[in-house]
DNA sequence: CTACAATAGTTGCATCTGCAATTATCTCAT
DNA sequence: ATGAGATAATTGCAGATGCAACTATTGTAG
């Protein structure tokens, strides 16, 4: 709330924006080259491989994985599409409709979580050691908290 | 590099992902409601401010935003419309063009920033005391170290 | 029971993005 | 000087995004 940002803060917050485009940019990249969809993609698939009977409402996809309504619904479109998702109707909500991971799904989640996790530890796990990594979820955790709005 | 990624490891690493859409968005929102641009102009104004005599090469313009070359052209082009800068032909090379920023986009800029600044004040400065500021910032750049590729 | 508000999902629209191809210009080795 | 290759910026295109409007269904107060 008071205007007082540190040129420590500041380069910290821009450290963290530079930081986050170069992971993200190097990871797609990975991917990319090895064929393989998005990150986004990678996202509905762990999601739904987690939830309960593999299976996820719509909106709850779309919290889980932080997007818009309208947005779920396209990515949604598009991984059902290629075969990696179903849409189902919901019984107890007629309005409702789960997304199920696929067979070919789980395929595409184990094959992407290769790469990704690879990426993940090169470019960014390895630069964190037992305690840091501690440390520097703690502080996002704070970051995320509910209290700032 | 060795495929062992680590609970804490990959917990981090979600939790980096969250906290930067999350923080993101609470600033886009807090700009969009004063009816200011979104983040991605005052990336471009800043960058110019700070330029000497204010003024980039569009392809400098698009490192230093991080972003695609044809993003920039575009970028160019709506803050341009918006009086917020001026291209400018240069002289030494026909190919090129500056982008300048004009009076209107200083005072945007400056503008922008009241709402800017204070929002990472309260959402992401406010997390971090002196000490974890220091080593916040060590850690990010230890991964955008240009060792990783 | 009915009417009003809330919720689920989809769609239209405008904008934004990256990639690849294009045009124009520059650099440099021969 | 000139021709091959690099570089600067733009454009076409396909895809992705958020917002607001829309349809359908559910919940709830009277």
């Amino acid at each position: 709330m008071s205007v007082n940002l540190s040129k420590a803060h500041n380069l910290a917050w821009r450290k963290f924006l530079t930081a986050h485009v170069t992971l993200i940019e190097r990871i797609e990249r990975d991917l990319a080259t090895a064929e393989l969809p998005p990150l986004s993609w990678y996202d509905v698939l762990f999601a739904l491989s987690e939830a309960p009977e593999r299976q996820l409402r719509l909106h709850e996809l779309a919290q889980a994985v932080l997007l818009s309504r309208s947005n779920v619904t396209r990515l949604v479109d598009r991984l059902e599409v290629a075969g990696l998702l179903q849409r189902e109707q919901c019984k107890r909500d007629r309005r409702g409709a789960f997304a199920v991971i696929t067979v070919e799904g789980l395929a595409m989640l184990e094959c992407m979580w290769s790469v990704y996790e690879s990426g993940i530890v090169k470019y960014f796990a390895c630069h964190l050691d037992a305690t840091e990594v501690k440390l520097f979820t703690k502080i996002l955790n704070r970051m995320t908290s509910i209290s700032d709005l």
